[in-house]
DNA sequence: TGAGGTGATTGAATCGTTTTAAGAATGGGA
DNA sequence: TCCCATTCTTAAAACGATTCAATCACCTCA
């Protein structure tokens, strides 16, 4: 690992004066202010140096890093033994450079405090690194001007794609990465308009499948506790509801708007519901998400004034880990969180590869976990 | 934007001309199949383009962007024109190719789903942002594979600097990352070695003060709920349970371990405590972390057998969003989170910008939060 | 022996930006 | 009128990996 006896060019020479300064900061592990050549900077080595220490050309290293079957053997054995020696590590910007592309894909996420979210980012990432792919996260925290700022610095790293949940209109930031060659692919809203591809979940199709459930444990009066209405996912799911209901004269919908979809506002709507006397009260509610439905049960089984599912049958929204762990187990509607990120890498990486794909819609249907707030 | 006249080189007929396609594409909209020239990559503009249409060197359009001062103002007025009209966006990978760094900050951390961490993490973007900086967010999982190949990850971008909350032992290579002048901030846990940089929090303090406040209170027969002794935390806040009894030879200290933190755990020790005759039961109980609480609050709740706090006081850790919202106000251990990732990200520019500075080791101490479930 | 073929290896050109030393233009003073 | 000083701007050389046409070495078969 000392000087090399073989180095045939002059430049040569003075990159194995580089390494022989690195192996002496790194021997005596002292400080670089100590040091005459002090740059703030360390020499790195490239495949140059790599090359010259195997007594190959650069176009040889390469090969061995990425079509090792065009090179002998033995040849690749030498070559990887100087990149172990040297503790060569490629540079990704040289890379990406040459690339044109880089090798992540940005996904955009509305809220990293939601477990829904999470575990969308989980799924994307393992699909992506099967590919070889690595997944930037950015959170967007329902801001517009963080959302596009993370969209500047995809386009600026000529991202190999992005994911994004979206927040504000980003239909014509998007239409500009398109035109770059960066695909995008929009996760948990379908599109605008039809020109991207999108995965979803029918929260029609979920808030149906939460009231049916409610009507055939013959509960009639029911209430539907969520909001804001400026939520799409509130609206849809109170849409599946509505029409649930459509079908059975003998059942009452009732809806009760709360102001933010949290345990504080859940609670805060039970609390109401047991002011009420006992014959003007639901015997079901359906809440709009899970955090809702635990301040509901909360509210409700205090104290034991009233009893679930006796008395007030519930269920909730996303299945949330927390869900099965509340006081009496909570049903719920699951969304496959995991297979909508990975299922949105995977059409991302066909566009990637083929930019002449029409868009496509892809939409989830969710499911029905019957537990004990439901339960006979 | 069409074809310029004073072109004055070969090259810049060449480019004017990829222009004049991307032009085209974007106009008629069309699949890229449909055309000769299809090669699944788009042309982009770069400064030699912006540095012709402006009628400027590449030079000069890069002190605009940089060194805007070194310009004429008429001049930097001509090229970002130039900029805006042919929605030029720099290239990161070239940038960082010359820069020899990248401008963003590696993050990894042990589980995505813990708000602890995902605080943390926004408080290291925060503190990043203002730098011109970005956070890239790395979820471990608590896996030492997924760690490494982060860790790897990182340094084939050659990334500014890399923050880590460690689960294996990572230091070997943490030492690697520096000899390529990389520095590495270990965050919540301190670092084994000394010659790394550490932010965390002082969690024999945090059980200190958990358990004055129970003594405090009146309480004299105090359980510690939580496990496995495997995790830091877990005996470092029963070290300082510990110290707080021993001042007080009345108070005894009762260990119940349980296998995991999680509430479905909490839950189980407390219905433990509910078949115990009463008056072998703690009067007070000191969970390990929120979510034991919580489990432990559920089943001493369940059905009214138990009163909290009158028959037993409880208190938490980490003050999560869900402990102020539980059926009854969880008092906890707040950590400052989100200072935690902002301090990390400021002592790691410091050492990114001056390698020769001594590392450091920030303890922060955490701070009581009385709610209703330590409440008189 | 030589022509032809096959497979491994080479090395220069390339990606797009920043940096630098050198060059051009302008203005002021002698 | 000439010369120097001060701005501005230019052109070329990096940065490090990949690609591809050209070259080389070796083998086979006529």
């Amino acid at each position: 690992m000392a000087t090399r006896g073989d180095a045939s060019s002059q430049k040569m020479n003075r990159s194995s004066n580089e390494l022989w300064r690195r192996k002496l900061w790194h021997d005596a592990d002292r400080r670089v202010g100590d040091h005459p050549w002090a740059t703030g900077q360390w020499m790195s080595v490239s495949v140059k140096d790599v090359a010259a220490r195997a007594g190959v050309s650069v176009g040889t290293v390469s090969n061995v890093m990425n079509w090792p079957d065009k090179v002998t053997s033995a040849t690749v054995q030498r070559v990887q033994q100087a990149i172990d020696e040297l503790g060569f590590v490629r540079n990704d910007a040289a890379r990406q450079l040459r690339a044109g592309r880089s090798h992540a894909i940005g996904l955009v996420i509305l809220d990293i405090g939601n477990p829904f979210f999470t575990d969308l980012a989980r799924g994307a990432e393992d699909r992506a690194s099967k590919a070889g792919l690595s997944i930037i996260l950015g959170n967007s925290d329902e801001r517009a001007e963080r959302e596009s700022s993370y969209l500047d610095l995809f386009e600026e790293q000529r991202m190999h794609g992005v994911l994004i949940s979206p927040f504000g209109d980003v239909t014509a930031r998007l239409r500009r990465l398109r035109e770059r060659g960066i695909p995008a692919v929009l996760v948990d809203r379908t599109s605008v308009d039809a020109s991207f591809s999108s995965v979803s979940v029918d929260d029609v199709a979920g808030g149906l499948l939460a009231v049916d459930h409610l009507i055939g444990l013959g509960r009639r009066r029911i209430a539907f506790v969520g909001g804001p209405r400026e939520i799409r996912q509130v609206t849809d799911r109170l849409e599946g509801a509505r029409s649930a209901v459509l079908a059975h004269p003998e059942v009452t919908l009732e809806v009760i708007e709360t102001r933010a979809l949290s345990v504080i506002e859940g609670r805060a709507a039970g609390n109401a519901l047991l002011l009420r006397p006992p014959d003007d009260r639901p015997d079901a509610v359906f809440a709009a998400n899970d955090l809702i439905a635990m301040g509901v049960l909360q509210a409700l089984n205090m104290g034991g004034a009233l009893h679930v599912p006796r008395d007030i049958a519930l269920i909730g929204y996303d299945d949330i880990d927390f869900a099965s762990a509340a006081v009496v187990p909570l049903s719920s509607i699951r969304q496959p969180s995991a297979m909508i990120g990975a299922t949105a890498v995977e059409i991302l990486l066909e566009e990637a590869a083929d930019a002449s794909l029409q868009p496509r819609r892809i939409v989830f249907q969710p499911e029905l976990v019957v537990r004990e707030s439901t339960g006979r």
